[in-house]
DNA sequence: AACACGACCTGGTAGC
DNA sequence: TGCTACCAGGTCGTGT
Protein backbone atom coordinates (compact mmCIF):
# COMPACT_ATOMS: atom_id res chain seq x y z
CA UNK A 1 0.00 0.00 0.00
CA UNK A 2 2.31 2.55 0.73
CA UNK A 3 4.77 4.07 -1.01
CA UNK A 4 8.04 6.38 0.05
CA UNK A 5 5.37 9.36 1.48
CA UNK A 6 3.37 6.97 3.84
CA UNK A 7 6.72 4.94 4.78
CA UNK A 8 8.15 8.14 6.23
CA UNK A 9 5.24 9.25 7.75
CA UNK A 10 5.04 5.96 9.35
CA UNK A 11 8.53 6.14 10.53
CA UNK A 12 8.27 9.93 11.95
CA UNK A 13 5.75 9.02 14.19
CA UNK A 14 7.62 5.15 15.18
CA UNK A 15 10.02 7.86 15.79
CA UNK A 16 8.05 10.04 18.62
CA UNK A 17 6.19 6.69 20.20
CA UNK A 18 9.28 4.05 20.37
CA UNK A 19 12.72 5.79 20.14
CA UNK A 20 14.68 4.34 23.19
CA UNK A 21 11.84 1.70 23.99
CA UNK A 22 12.98 -1.20 25.58
CA UNK A 23 11.35 -4.64 23.92
CA UNK A 24 10.35 -7.03 26.53
CA UNK A 25 9.59 -9.76 24.11
CA UNK A 26 8.35 -10.25 21.09
CA UNK A 27 6.08 -12.79 18.71
CA UNK A 28 5.23 -13.54 15.22
CA UNK A 29 1.84 -14.27 15.08
CA UNK A 30 1.19 -15.89 11.98
CA UNK A 31 3.66 -18.00 11.73
CA UNK A 32 6.38 -18.33 14.19
CA UNK A 33 10.15 -17.13 13.62
CA UNK A 34 11.72 -18.29 17.37
CA UNK A 35 15.30 -16.87 16.00
CA UNK A 36 13.49 -13.38 15.79
CA UNK A 37 11.63 -13.51 19.11
CA UNK A 38 14.55 -14.24 21.01
CA UNK A 39 17.22 -12.18 19.38
CA UNK A 40 14.65 -8.60 19.94
CA UNK A 41 13.90 -9.42 23.45
CA UNK A 42 15.62 -6.88 25.81
CA UNK A 43 17.18 -4.92 23.19
CA UNK A 44 16.16 -1.33 22.85
CA UNK A 45 15.26 0.73 20.05
CA UNK A 46 18.09 2.74 19.17
CA UNK A 47 17.03 4.55 15.72
CA UNK A 48 14.58 4.06 12.99
CA UNK A 49 15.45 4.65 9.51
CA UNK A 50 13.76 4.59 5.97
CA UNK A 51 15.27 3.13 2.44
CA UNK A 52 13.02 3.15 0.03
CA UNK A 53 9.98 1.54 1.06
CA UNK A 54 11.69 -0.26 4.12
CA UNK A 55 11.63 0.33 7.57
CA UNK A 56 14.83 -0.08 9.35
CA UNK A 57 14.65 -0.22 13.23
CA UNK A 58 18.21 -0.47 14.63
CA UNK A 59 18.58 -2.39 18.18
CA UNK A 60 21.37 -2.51 20.84
CA UNK A 61 23.68 -4.97 19.98
CA UNK A 62 23.65 -4.21 16.40
CA UNK A 63 21.12 -5.99 15.54
CA UNK A 64 18.01 -4.38 13.14
CA UNK A 65 14.66 -5.57 12.01
CA UNK A 66 14.09 -4.75 8.25
CA UNK A 67 9.81 -4.25 7.82
CA UNK A 68 8.50 -3.92 4.08
CA UNK A 69 4.66 -3.02 4.52
CA UNK A 70 4.08 -4.20 0.93
CA UNK A 71 0.47 -3.61 -0.36
CA UNK A 72 -1.27 -3.26 3.24
CA UNK A 73 1.19 -3.46 6.28
CA UNK A 74 1.22 -1.00 8.92
CA UNK A 75 3.83 -0.37 11.82
CA UNK A 76 2.18 1.05 15.06
CA UNK A 77 2.63 1.89 18.67
CA UNK A 78 -0.78 0.95 20.80
CA UNK A 79 -1.06 2.09 24.65
CA UNK A 80 -2.38 -1.34 25.28
CA UNK A 81 -0.13 -4.21 23.91
CA UNK A 82 -3.36 -6.80 24.64
CA UNK A 83 -5.36 -5.22 22.13
CA UNK A 84 -3.99 -6.56 19.27
CA UNK A 85 -5.93 -5.78 16.04
CA UNK A 86 -7.05 -9.47 14.17
CA UNK A 87 -4.67 -9.09 11.28
CA UNK A 88 -1.70 -7.94 13.59
CA UNK A 89 1.22 -10.05 11.90
CA UNK A 90 4.14 -9.46 14.88
CA UNK A 91 3.47 -7.73 18.14
CA UNK A 92 6.36 -6.50 20.60
CA UNK A 93 5.73 -5.55 24.04
CA UNK A 94 7.52 -2.29 25.33
CA UNK A 95 7.69 -1.26 28.53
CA UNK A 96 4.93 0.00 30.23
CA UNK A 97 2.52 -2.03 28.58
CA UNK A 98 2.59 -0.41 25.26
CA UNK A 99 3.00 -2.35 22.25
CA UNK A 100 4.49 -2.30 18.73
CA UNK A 101 2.35 -3.71 16.21
CA UNK A 102 3.46 -4.67 12.81
CA UNK A 103 -0.46 -4.81 11.04
CA UNK A 104 -0.68 -6.52 8.05
CA UNK A 105 -4.16 -7.90 6.82
CA UNK A 106 -3.14 -9.27 3.38
CA UNK A 107 0.20 -10.64 4.92
CA UNK A 108 1.89 -9.45 1.66
CA UNK A 109 4.17 -7.28 3.66
CA UNK A 110 8.12 -8.49 5.44
CA UNK A 111 9.03 -8.60 8.79
CA UNK A 112 13.26 -9.64 9.15
CA UNK A 113 16.16 -9.52 11.08
CA UNK A 114 19.65 -8.86 9.92
CA UNK A 115 22.91 -8.00 11.22
CA UNK A 116 22.84 -4.16 11.05
CA UNK A 117 26.21 -4.29 9.20
CA UNK A 118 24.45 -6.58 6.60
CA UNK A 119 21.82 -4.01 5.76
CA UNK A 120 24.20 -2.22 3.26
CA UNK A 121 24.44 -5.16 0.86
CA UNK A 122 20.58 -6.22 1.35
CA UNK A 123 19.89 -3.68 0.27
CA UNK A 124 22.61 -2.23 -1.93
CA UNK A 125 20.49 -2.50 -5.55
CA UNK A 126 18.63 0.18 -4.31
CA UNK A 127 18.41 3.53 -6.70
CA UNK A 128 18.95 6.76 -4.95
CA UNK A 129 16.55 8.69 -2.29
CA UNK A 130 14.82 11.02 -4.42
CA UNK A 131 14.54 12.93 -1.66
CA UNK A 132 18.29 13.36 -1.02
CA UNK A 133 21.49 14.89 -2.43
CA UNK A 134 22.21 11.80 -4.55
CA UNK A 135 19.29 12.57 -6.84
CA UNK A 136 20.61 14.57 -9.36
CA UNK A 137 18.91 15.78 -12.46
CA UNK A 138 22.40 14.83 -14.07
CA UNK A 139 22.76 11.23 -13.06
CA UNK A 140 19.07 10.66 -13.65
CA UNK A 141 18.86 11.54 -17.50
CA UNK A 142 22.15 10.21 -18.36
CA UNK A 143 20.95 6.53 -16.59
CA UNK A 144 17.40 7.01 -18.25
CA UNK A 145 18.75 7.94 -21.72
CA UNK A 146 20.20 4.28 -21.63
CA UNK A 147 16.85 2.46 -21.12
CA UNK A 148 13.93 1.60 -23.64
CA UNK A 149 11.64 0.80 -20.61
CA UNK A 150 8.35 3.36 -20.75
CA UNK A 151 8.45 5.78 -18.68
CA UNK A 152 5.93 4.49 -15.78
CA UNK A 153 7.38 0.94 -15.66
CA UNK A 154 10.79 2.39 -15.02
CA UNK A 155 10.02 4.86 -12.57
CA UNK A 156 8.58 2.24 -10.91
CA UNK A 157 11.48 0.30 -10.30
CA UNK A 158 12.96 0.76 -7.05
CA UNK A 159 16.94 0.11 -8.60
CA UNK A 160 16.40 3.14 -10.76
CA UNK A 161 14.73 5.48 -8.30
CA UNK A 162 13.61 4.00 -4.67
CA UNK A 163 10.49 4.74 -2.79
CA UNK A 164 8.09 5.91 -5.92
CA UNK A 165 5.20 3.16 -6.44
CA UNK A 166 2.14 3.81 -8.81
CA UNK A 167 0.61 6.63 -7.40
CA UNK A 168 3.22 9.12 -7.11
CA UNK A 169 4.99 8.06 -10.78
CA UNK A 170 1.50 8.99 -12.28
CA UNK A 171 1.36 11.96 -11.04
CA UNK A 172 5.26 12.72 -11.49
CA UNK A 173 4.23 11.96 -15.50
CA UNK A 174 1.38 13.91 -15.32
CA UNK A 175 2.82 17.20 -13.81
CA UNK A 176 6.17 16.53 -16.69
CA UNK A 177 3.37 15.93 -19.18
CA UNK A 178 5.29 12.91 -20.09
CA UNK A 179 3.32 9.79 -22.12
CA UNK A 180 3.77 6.92 -19.15
CA UNK A 181 4.67 4.21 -22.27
CA UNK A 182 6.87 6.06 -23.82
CA UNK A 183 10.50 4.61 -23.94
CA UNK A 184 12.42 6.51 -21.63
CA UNK A 185 15.28 6.88 -24.44
CA UNK A 186 12.70 8.65 -26.67
CA UNK A 187 12.00 11.32 -23.64
CA UNK A 188 14.17 15.15 -24.50
CA UNK A 189 16.90 15.21 -21.76
CA UNK A 190 15.07 18.77 -21.30
CA UNK A 191 11.97 16.93 -20.37
CA UNK A 192 14.10 14.04 -18.26
CA UNK A 193 15.09 17.12 -16.26
CA UNK A 194 11.40 18.36 -15.49
CA UNK A 195 10.41 14.71 -14.73
CA UNK A 196 13.18 14.85 -12.29
CA UNK A 197 12.07 17.74 -10.55
CA UNK A 198 8.48 16.62 -10.20
CA UNK A 199 9.42 13.45 -8.91
CA UNK A 200 11.00 15.78 -6.02
CA UNK A 201 8.32 17.98 -5.85
CA UNK A 202 5.36 15.35 -5.89
CA UNK A 203 7.22 13.33 -3.04
CA UNK A 204 8.08 16.41 -1.12
CA UNK A 205 4.29 17.68 -1.24
CA UNK A 206 3.24 14.13 -0.50
CA UNK A 207 5.38 13.40 2.90
CA UNK A 208 4.18 16.60 3.97
CA UNK A 209 0.48 15.13 3.19
CA UNK A 210 1.04 11.87 4.68
CA UNK A 211 3.22 13.02 7.77
CA UNK A 212 -0.17 15.46 8.45
CA UNK A 213 -3.02 12.97 8.13
CA UNK A 214 -0.96 9.65 9.12
CA UNK A 215 -2.13 9.14 12.87
CA UNK A 216 -1.00 5.10 13.19
CA UNK A 217 -3.56 2.39 13.05
CA UNK A 218 -6.02 2.52 9.95
CA UNK A 219 -5.36 3.61 6.41
CA UNK A 220 -3.33 6.23 5.04
CA UNK A 221 -5.12 8.70 3.54
CA UNK A 222 -2.70 11.02 2.41
CA UNK A 223 -5.38 11.17 -0.80
CA UNK A 224 -7.19 14.12 1.58
CA UNK A 225 -4.35 16.20 1.05
CA UNK A 226 -2.25 15.24 -1.31
CA UNK A 227 -4.63 16.64 -4.65
CA UNK A 228 -3.99 13.52 -7.37
CA UNK A 229 -4.46 14.65 -10.90
CA UNK A 230 -5.17 11.48 -12.40
CA UNK A 231 -4.16 8.17 -10.00
CA UNK A 232 -7.66 6.33 -10.05
CA UNK A 233 -9.17 9.02 -11.81
CA UNK A 234 -10.71 6.85 -14.87
CA UNK A 235 -12.99 8.59 -16.82
CA UNK A 236 -13.12 12.15 -14.96
CA UNK A 237 -11.69 15.34 -16.32
CA UNK A 238 -8.05 16.23 -16.11
CA UNK A 239 -7.66 18.98 -14.27
CA UNK A 240 -5.39 20.79 -16.41
CA UNK A 241 -6.68 20.71 -19.72
CA UNK A 242 -10.54 18.72 -18.72
CA UNK A 243 -9.90 15.92 -21.05
CA UNK A 244 -11.16 12.50 -19.70
CA UNK A 245 -8.72 10.45 -17.66
CA UNK A 246 -7.60 7.12 -19.20
CA UNK A 247 -6.40 3.79 -17.58
CA UNK A 248 -3.94 1.47 -19.09
CA UNK A 249 -2.26 -1.61 -17.95
CA UNK A 250 1.71 -1.92 -17.40
CA UNK A 251 3.56 -4.40 -15.83
CA UNK A 252 0.26 -5.79 -14.80
CA UNK A 253 -0.56 -2.93 -12.96
CA UNK A 254 -3.24 -0.10 -13.88
CA UNK A 255 -1.44 3.34 -14.97
CA UNK A 256 -3.84 6.51 -14.99
CA UNK A 257 -2.85 9.46 -17.36
CA UNK A 258 -3.91 12.36 -19.48
CA UNK A 259 -4.59 12.20 -23.52
CA UNK A 260 -4.15 15.49 -23.79
CA UNK A 261 -1.23 16.33 -21.32
CA UNK A 262 0.93 13.35 -22.13
CA UNK A 263 2.57 12.96 -25.04
C1' DA B 1 18.93 -7.23 -20.97
C1' DA B 2 14.24 -6.20 -20.82
C1' DC B 3 9.78 -7.27 -20.48
C1' DA B 4 5.20 -9.77 -19.16
C1' DC B 5 3.05 -12.61 -16.07
C1' DG B 6 1.77 -15.35 -12.08
C1' DA B 7 2.34 -15.95 -7.24
C1' DC B 8 2.07 -14.29 -2.73
C1' DC B 9 -2.61 -12.96 0.52
C1' DT B 10 -7.10 -10.80 1.99
C1' DG B 11 -10.93 -7.78 1.63
C1' DG B 12 -13.89 -4.51 -0.66
C1' DT B 13 -17.05 -3.52 -4.26
C1' DA B 14 -19.60 -3.75 -8.71
C1' DG B 15 -22.56 -6.49 -11.40
C1' DC B 16 -25.66 -10.20 -12.23
C1' DT C 1 -29.13 -12.01 -0.47
C1' DG C 2 -25.49 -14.55 -2.55
C1' DC C 3 -22.48 -15.52 -5.88
C1' DT C 4 -18.57 -14.23 -9.19
C1' DA C 5 -15.13 -11.34 -10.99
C1' DC C 6 -12.13 -7.96 -10.52
C1' DC C 7 -9.72 -4.50 -8.14
C1' DA C 8 -6.04 -2.90 -4.73
C1' DG C 9 -0.57 2.28 -2.82
C1' DG C 10 4.54 -4.05 -3.87
C1' DT C 11 8.03 -7.27 -5.06
C1' DC C 12 9.98 -11.65 -6.53
C1' DG C 13 10.83 -15.66 -9.47
C1' DT C 14 10.21 -17.62 -13.93
C1' DG C 15 9.58 -17.72 -18.69
C1' DT C 16 9.98 -15.58 -23.39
Amino acid sequence: MPELPEVEAVCQKLRRDALGALILRARMLRKRNRALEARVRGRRIRAIERRAKNVLIHLDGDWSLRVHLRMTGNLYVIADARHLPATARAWFELEGHSGLIFDDPRALGVIEIHRTDDLAALLGNLGPEPLSRAFTAETFVSRARQSSTPAKVYLMNQEKVAGLGNIYAAEALHRARIHPARAMNRISSRKLTALHGEIVAVLRHAVKSACRAYSGPGSYNSEENFPVAVYGREGLPCPVCGRGVQRIRQAGRSTYYCPGCQR
